[in-house]
DNA sequence: ACGCACATGTAAGCCGTTACATGATTAC
DNA sequence: GTAATCATGTAACGGCTTACATGTGCGT
């Protein structure tokens, strides 16, 4: 149930519409929770019927209508007390990961290529994020307390791009090296030497 | 479908039962795939199925009897087919920071608490995965082509959790300074000043 | 007339989580 | 006897993905 809190955390500050909740969702909060259009409207339901967040019709005459969502006190309350409760670390999911694991299956090429695509990718990202640290958090220590935490919140996708530009550099190195002289499907041999070793 | 051919890729060296496989899933493949005991078994079951794996009852006399599960030609075809496509970056979802983003809701001991906690958490991961680096991957130009595929996603894995102990280290000093000296439950005041920056 | 930004929904199906369930063998 | 390791399942539920669907108002 955390998409519910993540969209109540956005809306402390401000009453918002579906709509702007998916630009925000695709924009500052994508680094570290990703939702869909459907989610988020259908979320948006589920915490009004629940008292969490109430909604209000706001008739547009240059635009098509919108519904602008407040928190309630009961929401509020709701995210508090989740917000004190421990949580464990996000389960990692990573295709890419799977896909060079088993890389000496396909030509080196498919592999070099996909590894260079997602450094395009992260690095976009990463020169995006610095954009946004430079022109809205300058004089942090003058700021308010919330942005101040959304600062935090913008240092961990940095850091989390930053990181993955230079995995994919250190990939890329090896792959010119010593991958670009083997043949493609190569006939694997027992390389799992350590399925033995567990993890405490 | 991911979950499959993560399965695959493990069976592709060799033969492993399921409950071997839930085990390889939570020591060496957790740093990238995630899955449960449950996911895995009716995993196999559907790879059994479809065709793209084999199983064959093992009668052990000293353990509970178990079935191995091998990779069949058509499994091993495709694999290769989905490792030569496209994907895209993982989703992510990480509770922790909805609850930094909303830490000025609450007492700023909480937050130092829960990330101080995974501060340990990751440093336990980057230990234990510097261990197997040692005891495994020294040698490793001398070594067979999915050794080195391999120990590329331990990089990876090696850098995620190194990032991350950096994050809780840079976001603990901030938090012992600035915010220690606010007081809980504090008004919140207009922070999202880069709403409206977009991502390309 | 057309495309774009704005604005909000429905529905099917798959995947992952949570809870429950059973049983064999070894070592103490 | 009882805890630990080995070994394999079932079932309900909820969340996420994918595909589909509708309509307004502005600018060119």
């Amino acid at each position: 149930m955390s998409l519910a809190h993540a969209i109540l955390a956005s809306l402390v500050e401000e009453a918002t519409s579906g709509y702007e909740l998916v630009k925000d969702f695709n924009e500052r909060i994508a680094c570290y929770w990703q939702a869909s259009q459907q989610q988020i409207y259908r979320e948006l339901n589920r915490l009004e019927e629940q008292g969490w967040i109430a909604g209000e019709r706001v008739i547009q005459t240059d635009r098509p209508n919108k519904k602008l969502y407040r928190i309630t006190p009961a929401g509020l309350q709701a995210l508090k007390e989740w917000v004190a409760q421990p949580s464990d670390p996000a389960a990692i999911r990573e295709e890419l990961l799977v896909k060079v694991l088993a890389g000496y299956l396909v030509d080196p090429l498919v592999i070099r290529a996909e590894v260079q695509r997602r450094r395009e990718y992260h690095q976009a990202r990463l020169e995006h994020y610095h954009q946004v640290e430079e022109a809205y958090f300058q004089n942090l220590t003058a700021a308010p307390l919330p942005k101040q935490f959304m600062y935090r919140t913008l240092r961990r996708g940095i850091r989390y791009e930053a990181d993955w530009v230079a995995w994919c550099d250190e990939t890329l190195e090896w792959l010119n090296g010593t991958a670009s002289s083997a043949t493609p499907g190569t006939k694997p041999e027992a390389a799992a030497d350590w399925l033995a070793t567990n993890l405490g």
